[in-house]
DNA sequence: ATATTAATTAGATATTCGCCTAATTATTTA
DNA sequence: TAAATAATTAGGCGAATATCTAATTAATAT
């Protein structure tokens, strides 16, 4: 839990995670996105692989980053917690 | 958002919002609870409030601090842009 | 086999963060 | 008004963080 909160605690790996949403990129790919060197990207996948809000696949010489559900249901967990104590505006329904 | 992302990620600052779900509490009610000087606790306040996650109301000498949705409902709405893509135990009905 | 491409690891550096002690502000009480 | 109490602000310091360049590893293609 404690990975997950530092995870979301940077714009880019924020970023990185909405570009994800749109489905599996390997490194290149995200890193393209962003005006920051491949290394950089690279430290930021890291962390939110040791926070499993992603999970990494290894095909080839490529390396497929997508979002893991584990990470996110850690903070969601928390969240729920105080959600209890407020009343939250519920997502609209898609018809 | 930035500031509440910033806020939760720090394990007195969560300890201190755990603390406030029993009821409102002064600072020093609040810097009792925790093995810390309270100008550090001070500053965990007020990162917190920057965060809209606590309100603080001037009581003569004493400063009551109280949890704030606001700061909450800006860590849901990111949340729900990932919530859609995964399922989320739902939290059981107390009866 | 060699060169190319994808990605990470290593090392350096500037900035931010969390904590402390000391000093300050503001309020209440004697 | 002076002393005591509640809390913050100021300043300093070591640890953690984000970024970069250079070097390395691994896989593909010529």
């Amino acid at each position: 839990m404690e990975a997950a909160f530092k995870a979301i605690n940077d714009v880019t790996r924020r970023e990185i995670l909405q570009f994800l949403i749109q489905g599996p990129q390997n490194a290149g790919q995200i890193a393209k996105q962003f005006d920051m060197t491949k290394p950089s990207i690279s430290h930021h996948l890291d962390l939110l692989k040791q926070a499993q809000l992603i999970d990494a696949v290894k095909k080839g010489q490529f390396i497929h980053y997508s979002l893991n559900k584990k990470g996110f249901e850690s903070i969601h967990q928390w969240f729920q917690g105080f959600a209890q104590h407020f009343e939250f505006p519920k997502p609209k329904i898609r018809l």
